[in-house]
DNA sequence: CTTGATATGTTATAAAATAACATTTAACAA
DNA sequence: TTGTTAAATGTTATTTTATAACATATCAAG
């Protein structure tokens, strides 16, 4: 166990069941997970943290893989399509999806001391979203959002 | 009156009154407005849509100002700073903020259709934001929430 | 075995943003 | 008045982020 995210968790088995999902779903779906592909979400699950494309691509090309920038891009593309990935786009930069079981408008919290984001689900966003459409007869297809601040465990630091 | 944003309104008036609030909060605050930072506010303004940097900086440089990305992006950063301007990350794109009465956290409704923003006001959100605070012990400095789809006018066209 | 769709790789370039530094301006103290 | 400082503007150069365009490879379906 260690603290990545904002809280601790089993870092690995988090990395096997994810890899595992995806697999299991791109096969139900008739989706190809080819090796850049997994692997650009391995590296994205080990480190779990917001990547910037070019940090990806260093990793990919040292792997083995092409070395210019539509790689990591095409790989990336693949992820967030189907919900693998999702982009942080203040930071502009790219993190695994922790919260594949729900069918969710994800929520990112950036702690801007750290720089550590953290995915939650709020249902209850869920709700405004649907208001919003029946007020304003504004079709969703997609809703970001990025909430930035400082996250419980950087506040502890500063205060000392 | 003419259909611009997803409703009609005084567009002359809405411009006129949207730069002498600025000037006004900027003399309370001890800022300053100067030529190119009100000229920047005035054609965001105009434009009433999402504009990129490089554009108001070509609008900019017709207007006898520096014709650098730094001119653009210092007018920019002052602007967002101080809530004149929001930035619409999806875009990389910036629009005048249409909402000055309310101390808001702004939510965009992003057309992907004609590419139009909206800025709405979500009182519900903010309760949202303050129940992630208590329950997270997360600090929330910004919270950007961008909301993307089809605008009503859209549905209507593409329904024909 | 060839056709078509998908994926990978490359080079080249576009688009977005910032660093670093010189010059100007205005407020203010000496 | 002059000298000093801080803020603002301007420039060149560069970095960072992202995509276009095209060649090659892979593989299943006809």
């Amino acid at each position: 166990m260690n603290g990545i995210g904002f809280h601790s968790h089993d870092h690995k088995s988090c990395i096997f069941e994810a890899v595992k999902a995806a697999e299991e779903q791109c096969c139900r779906q008739g989706l190809q997970l080819t090796p850049v592909r997994k692997r650009s979400l391995e590296i994205l699950l080990e480190e779990h943290r917001a990547m910037r494309a070019y940090d990806l691509l260093d990793r990919l090309a040292k792997d083995g893989f092409g070395s210019q920038p539509p790689v990591a891009y095409r790989a990336l593309e693949f992820l967030t399509n189907n919900g693998f990935v999702h982009k942080i786009e203040k930071l502009n930069a790219f993190i695994a999806c922790t919260h594949r079981e729900s069918g969710h408008m994800p929520v990112f919290l950036i702690c801007s001391q750290c720089e550590r984001v953290s995915e939650i689900v709020l249902p209850e966003a869920e709700e405004i979203w649907s208001g919003v459409e029946t007020t304003s007869g504004f079709s969703i297809t997609t809703a970001l959002l990025e909430i930035e601040g400082v996250c419980a465990a950087c506040k502890v630091n500063t205060d000392k």
